[in-house]
DNA sequence: TACCAGGTAAAAA
DNA sequence: TTTTTACATGGT
């Protein structure tokens, strides 16, 4: 049994961001002391487990039942609970504004999880455009239990080469669109065929990569900026034209109405370089108040 | 039943 | 160039 530690920055508070992440997927209790998770490292099934050492501790125990080289399970746990963003620059400039200070007091240490690989991400932005998320959970499910690997128990994304060769109908099977088949065919392909590096993208410039991801069949603003923010952890990106951020953003620093994604983007700009964190967190109190809706 | 939900590309105007 | 339409599923 392989087991690390890994030191995050900042503050971070492991049971409050894996709540978070279940916020987003209404279902059966997760379990919030510990992230476990399969993933694939160096080719091989690995199950990752990941604790806090202590309440809210700089350190994460990171282990794993297999045999994974211990540097290489702290680098991917290290990837999946954004461990080198730094949250306090955040809290200083929330501290300036009503609303969102109190939200961030009260959700001192949260971080979003980002997914395994930017791949899966690509295909959940895809898969996410348009449908309701209890929907899109429900496609997605479909697609993994159909094109995915199990190990201990737990699911392993497809991958591309995997989704490459998976037909239209049997996607289509799975609930999606016509439309949204092609696009995820398209994106596997390019991966398997090295036209498209997903990885390369974490060393360019958050421009530089709305530049790349908006040139893929399928991928337009709001998939680009949501990669961004949840696939790549870039703190200061937003889809301002995404329905829920529209909403959320104009009913608790608007008047209550829906926003056009221009006044998102105005009201957002005292945030900078956090706005995409800054909208995290306010979705996340909407998920979790109690006098939601 | 109709409409909305964390969009996008392609057709039509 | 700008506006409209088709698309799939799940909840209300």
């Amino acid at each position: 049994m392989a087991t690390t530690q890994l030191t995050v920055q900042g503050p971070y508070d492991l049971a409050l961001s894996l709540k978070a992440r279940a916020s987003f997927s209404p279902g059966p209790a997760e379990d919030t002391t510990a992230l476990r998770i399969a993933v694939r490292i160096d080719g091989k099934p690995v199950l990752l487990e990941v604790q806090q050492a202590a309440n809210k501790s700089a350190v994460l125990q990171v282990s794993s039942l297999d045999d994974a080289h211990p540097e290489r399970l702290q680098e991917q746990a290290g990837w999946i609970v954004l461990a080198d963003l730094d949250l306090r620059p955040f809290y200083r400039i929330a501290e300036n504004d009503p609303i969102i200070d109190p939200v961030a007091r009260l959700f001192h240490g949260m971080k979003p999880i980002r997914p395994a690989t930017l791949f899966e991400m690509a295909v959940d932005a895809v898969i996410e455009q348009q449908i309701s998320l209890t929907a899109a959970r429900r496609i997605r499910s479909r697609v993994i239990e159909r094109f995915g690997e199990r190990t201990a128990g737990l699911w392993i994304f497809p991958d591309p080469e995997t989704l490459a060769r998976a037909s239209t109908e049997e996607l289509r099977a799975c609930g999606l669109s016509g439309r949204k088949a092609e696009y995820i065919n398209g994106v596997a392909r390019n991966v398997v065929e090295g036209s498209l590096d997903l990885d390369q993208l974490k060393n360019l410039s958050d421009n530089e990569v709305r530049s790349i991801i908006s040139g893929i069949r399928g991928f337009g603003r709001w998939s680009a900026e949501y990669i961004l923010i949840r696939g790549l952890g870039r703190p200061d990106a937003v889809p301002a034209d995404d329905l829920a951020v529209r909403t959320m953003v104009g009913k608790y620093l608007g008047d209550g109405s829906r926003m056009t994604a221009e006044q998102v983007e105005q009201t957002l700009k005292p945030f900078v370089p956090f706005r995409g964190i800054a909208v995290f967190y306010l979705l996340v109190y909407h998920r979790l108040a109690p006098d939601r809706k």
